[in-house]
DNA sequence: TTTGTTATGTTATAATATAACAGTCGATGA
DNA sequence: TCATCGACTGTTATATTATAACATAACAAA
């Protein structure tokens, strides 16, 4: 089932070509729906948020734009403001890091899960921690517009690998 | 019941001073029981973050740290490692800001509650978003090291305030 | 008193993000 | 045609947040 595969840790038989085509087209569909421009610049950023299944920074992401031509903080930031307006990608706080969405296709908070070992993220879309959220928001009288989620922690594979080996 | 009295956003009759003081009184216990040094640096940015009930900026603690006598960004970062460390104050990620953390005797993860409004803050100890938040990652054989939740919205006051007014 | 350890001072700089203003470029209508 | 409008991008400078690196102080233990 494709449509899940990405809502988990992606594992070695991934097909990422396919993956990040379907994210360009569906991100396409979208900025045609709200009649926004995809244009060149956006459309590289887009495409280097979703090159890794890990967070990527934003100097980093300048980095690889400098590779193709001159190009300069602002550039990448307001690429990143366009793309998180559009809820196409989403900021990791606690890492300074912005990741693909998996379904911009509706609006949703962002609940991830970051492996602290290889750095690869899993985006949840839990009705179970959100109503979790909204319900203690409610006991505190809190009217909630919006949520983030951050869990640490190990991947399975790392999981895996780690176990066993030099936990001290 | 005073001792959840700080879970909820604090009301006009709050008392600040007592607080403030019981914060400072079971900060300084734990240091003993951990053997650690509550230096004068560190107690006096403790007492800054604990001053508002409000997230605090790494240069706004500066700022009143200068007020004092000289002072650089690294003496700021040390004193907040450490009280980070102890598990006496939080960072919010959202906000690169520091709050006072409201039972720092047992560990726990960071779940808080912010009104974008008036900017004060509560933090939850939510069994309920604990468990969903474990929860999901088991489903996602994700092993959970530390999570940090943080809601945007409306406090109660600022909810009634805003209320009727000029909600466009 | 020397030494070790912990904490702080000091200077410089890294990393992340935005302000402000000028230029480009394509669409639209006079 | 061309004027001009709006959306996007370029460019320079700077703000904001955080850390590296090394020197000094303070104090206790040997």
């Amino acid at each position: 089932m494709s449509s899940t595969q990405n809502l988990q840790f992606i594992s070695g038989s991934h097909d990422h070509q396919s993956c990040l085509d379907s994210a360009m087209t569906s991100a396409e569909q979208l900025c045609k729906q709200r009649s926004q421009h995809f244009t060149a610049t956006r459309r590289r950023v887009f495409e280097l948020v979703w090159q890794q299944h890990k967070p990527i920074g934003a100097y980093e992401i300048l980095e690889k734009l400098q590779q193709d031509g001159r190009a300069a903080p602002p550039t990448v930031y307001r690429a990143l403001d366009f793309l998180l307006d559009l809820g196409l990608i989403h900021r990791i706080n606690s890492l300074n890091a912005y990741v693909g969405c998996i379904h911009p296709d509706y609006p949703h908070d962002g609940q991830f899960l970051i492996c602290k070992a290889c750095k690869s993220f899993a985006e949840l879309d839990s009705s179970l921690i959100t109503t979790a959220i909204e319900q203690s928001a409610a006991d505190a009288d809190f009217e909630v517009h919006q949520h983030t989620v951050e869990i640490m922690g190990l991947c399975p594979h790392c999981r895996i690998k780690l176990s066993g080996a030099g936990e001290s």
